[in-house]
RNA sequence: GGGUCGUUAGCUCAGUCGGUAGAGCAGUAGCCUUUUAAGCUAUUGGCCGCAGGUUCGAUUCCUGCACGACCCA
């Protein structure tokens, strides 16, 4: 600890003025400070003001908040003051504050947080300031902030240290402060649209709704092994089952997989079911989705820049046929269901193919590396083949294909749903193909469900369901291109770190 | 899992064709009552990611490891 306490000078100086203002008898971490207004709406009331009327007003305030700024000459100087809602100037001179109060300024360090009591002016510049009657240290900062005009660069350190990344990088809130409220208008929509918002297990006693590894976990009373969950689908199904008909949750999802700029092991998805509707519908209400998360955060254009390109999101979106995409866009031929033609060039592709998948696994890998990429604008990729949609119904017309689609934007998987297979002979046909692939050695494949079949049984409405990525759909309103920057804490590998 | 690059002061970054390091900001001391990355003067601060190897000598070259960024699977 003293070690520690020699090797970092700047931590050390900081302790030591805490210590000098505990024995001057100061009052340390205080709480009964109570500031009765905030930054930004002393700007919005008063920014407007010329000075003159400002001083008839001898208005006074106390705010609270963390120094951002300190500029300080002699017997006067300023201080940037930063709450949640923002920034405000404090002018602090001698002969305005007690002995004590003035004291204590020169003291101050960047990152302390304050209480300032003052009477707001204008400075020559015409800056709303509060003139500081008194001032009072409520937390002492004891680790030095990064640097004012670079501030926090070091994506490891951002990461890790999200809380000193908030502090600094304003642009972490905002993109924040936006997730919430994209959020909130999803839930919005849903709630406008009668669905009712459920939660449901996120321990599974087995592996389903999804085709991903799980991560494991015990239970020790009942001394069982529980699945964090893939998915919330299979649950959310036996509501619609039980009469919920329309159905949402907005929660976390956990596989156990590689981690890159689009995927985080814990994301966030949005699925609902509604009853008496097919995918049709969603690839409609999904639009409307959009149009009400544009319209509620003010974007009239129903465009937006990400990264080197536009997208525009006027409906209706492009619809494209697997197949045709396959064809039209990843350029192969008509024979392109010729197993071992496409299996070749898998492998030519770099893609980690292997004999015992099936042809459509390995069209489906094609498709990610040949046609998804190119998908810039909103599509919908509609007619998915039954073999990699084990809980999709099958197209009425062509019983190889099913009635199920993912939308895509700028390369990224943001949707994926369908009309759900609510035929329990069929699901069960399904399940114990999954459990053929478990067996040969496919640890993605989902586990044999037997309440899910009885819930069939008892008779599941035609229903139509989607699950959307929450992760996702902030990257793209927000403009970033790794998901760790939507996440306030991805996960990171530990390092040694004292 | 593979490849490329990175890791130097609290932060942002230089640098050493191998001779144990430098700037700006922050800090400290001083001057300064309207600043806006305030200014001026002086000054403190480093296991140069970790472990080996080569060498008289390694922060620098080589190998391995850790963590990260990006690309690919």
């Amino acid at each position: 600890m003293i070690e520690m306490e020699d090797r970092n000078k700047l931590i050390q100086r900081r302790i030591e003025k805490l210590e000098q203002f505990k024995s001057q008898g100061m009052k340390i971490f205080r709480n009964d400070f109570l500031p009765d207004s905030f930054a930004n709406d002393l700007h919005s009331e008063y920014d407007g003001l010329e000075l003159e009327k400002l001083l008839d007003l001898d208005k006074t305030v106390s705010i609270a908040g963390r120094v951002m700024a300190y500029r300080s000459f002699g017997k006067a100087g300023f201080m940037k003051v930063k709450d949640f809602t923002g920034q405000i100037q404090v002018y602090a001179e001698k002969n305005s504050l007690s002995y004590e109060d003035f004291k204590l300024y020169k003291k101050l360090d960047v990152g302390d947080i304050i209480g300032v009591e003052g009477s707001l002016f204008k400075t020559k510049t015409g800056e709303l300031t509060i003139k500081a009657k008194k001032i009072v240290l409520l937390t002492k900062s004891i680790r030095p902030l990064p640097e004012k005009w670079h501030g926090l660069q070091d994506k490891e350190l951002r990461y890790r240290q999200r809380y000193v990344d908030l502090i600094v990088n304003d642009e972490v809130k905002e993109t924040m402060v936006k997730r919430s409220k994209i959020i909130n208008a999803v839930r919005d929509f849903m709630v406008n649209n009668r669905f009712v918002e459920v939660e449901t297990p996120m321990m599974h006693k087995l592996v389903g709704g999804a085709t991903a590894k799980p991560f494991v976990t015990h239970h020790n009373a009942l001394d069982i092994d529980l699945y964090l969950r893939i998915a919330p689908e299979l649950y959310l199904k036996r509501l619609v089952v039980g009469g919920l008909e329309r159905v949402f949750e907005i929660n976390r999802n956990f596989r156990n997989e590689g981690m890159d700029l689009k995927h985080n092991p814990e994301f966030t998805m949005m699925e609902f079911y509604v009853a008496y509707k097919n995918y049709r519908f969603l690839l409609d209400y999904t639009e409307e989705m959009f149009d009400y998360i544009f319209e509620s955060l003010g974007n009239k254009e129903r465009k937006l820049q990400f990264g080197e390109n536009e997208i525009d999101f006027s409906r209706p979106w492009k619809r494209l046929d697997f197949f045709e995409g396959l064809k039209t866009i990843g350029g192969l031929d008509d024979d392109v269901i010729n197993r071992d033609k496409a299996f070749n060039l898998a492998l030519e592709l770099g893609k980690s193919v292997n004999k015992n998948m099936s042809i459509e696994k390995i069209l489906a890998e094609l498709f990610d590396a040949l046609v998804e990429p190119k998908l810039i604008n909103p599509t919908f990729v509609i007619g998915y083949p039954v073999a990699i949609s084990p809980l999709a119904r099958r197209n009425d017309e062509n019983p190889d294909i099913t009635e199920r689609f993912e939308l895509f934007i700028s390369g990224m998987e943001v949707a994926n749903g369908f009309s759900e297979l609510n035929d329990p002979f069929d699901q069960k046909e399904r399940f114990l193909k999954q459990l053929e692939e478990r067996k040969m050695g496919d640890e993605e494949a989902s586990m044999y469900d037997a309440d899910y079949i009885r819930a069939l049984e008892y008779g599941l409405p035609p229903t139509a369901g989607e699950g959307i990525g929450i992760d996702r759909l902030v990257m793209l309103f927000t403009n970033h291109d790794s998901i760790r920057d939507v996440i306030l804490f991805p996960l990171m590998k530990d390092k040694d770190d004292e």
